[in-house]
DNA sequence: TTAAATGCAAAGGGTTTGCACCGGA
DNA sequence: TCCGGTGCAAACCCTTTGCATTTAA
């Protein structure tokens, strides 16, 4: 039952936006500064690796990337920055198939994820794709539900095939 | 952040099927013994707890339960029989909203679930609700979802309301 | 009889917390 | 200067594992 399993996405639609130009936390650390909170080198850290991941990591993984670039990061800064972050709205977190926190920065546009419960492989789901699905949910219940949490498990075509085969 | 939490399901539509007249664990008893396991008292009570939670548990909470009839219950027990309940079909798991692990025993139907981040209820969602979007993940990429641990989170209708009021 | 299941106790992994010190603004 | 952040170390929680013992079949 132990599944391997890393995080990672191979992106649905390849060049979808390609990294801007601009840092990435120039506008986050304006934002923590109008909250009155402070822009460190930690944090720094953190968002570049959060950028340079794809935008798809771990708590543990962000913290042993980290580590590479500064080693004496630590656990709790992590973790204490990727909460604030949260809250800033800069990035979002959901649950992977083994239940462990996954982060990501909050993309141009919202998105899911699909998780191969086979191969461990998993891949976005842009908003349109689940749209209709929402809608029904928001028409018949009222829920709206939050895409960038969503993670859904099953098995990708190609392990479909191959138990097919 | 950190969310008060505790599972239980406010079933959609109440009263979908009723209790079965037959114990729940009748069924499974067979099973393990097609399968050369064992039937024991231990597995006897964890199915009643699991019956009797209305399907959905946390592992952490099942082991709780499990004590209140038989205070010798130990975790390992309890998760090891989840293993091998999950092998055999008669449960399933998802991840909460604070990603711990959550059972329920295979029901009739196949679920999902809604969780509200804002007054942590939650709800299943029949799969013909979200059929639809199933089909189209199924068509678009192959991909085949698993509804049993399709667990949504977002704000249900009556926190959207007061939010809103 | 004998492999499966249990109980115990300890480890494990990810995440959180308390507290003294440090350092952005 | 001063409050927010950091680092450390320990605590936490849920879950898993090894091993000797029990027990269903």
């Amino acid at each position: 039952m132990a599944r391997p399993y890393t995080p990672g996405v191979d992106r649905a639609h390849p060049a979808a936006g390609s990294a801007p130009a601009d840092p990435v936390w120039s506008s986050v650390r304006d934002r923590l500064h109008a909250s009155g909170l402070r822009w460190t080198p930690q944090r720094r850290t953190i968002l570049d690796v959060l950028a340079a991941s794809d935008g798809h990591v771990t708590g543990a993984e962000l913290v042993e990337r980290c580590r590479a670039i500064d080693p004496a990061t630590t656990p709790s800064t992590v973790y204490r920055t990727l909460d604030v972050l949260e809250d800033l709205g800069v990035v979002r977190h959901h649950h992977g198939p083994d239940g462990r926190e996954e982060f990501h920065v909050l993309p141009e546009a919202e998105h899911g994820h699909l998780h191969c419960r086979v191969c461990g492989r998993s891949w976005e789901v842009g908003a349109a794709e689940v749209e209709p699905m929402l809608d029904a949910l928001r028409r018949h219940r009222g829920f709206e539900a939050d895409i960038s949490h969503m993670a859904l498990v099953g098995r990708c075509a190609d392990c479909r095939e191959i138990r097919r085969g």
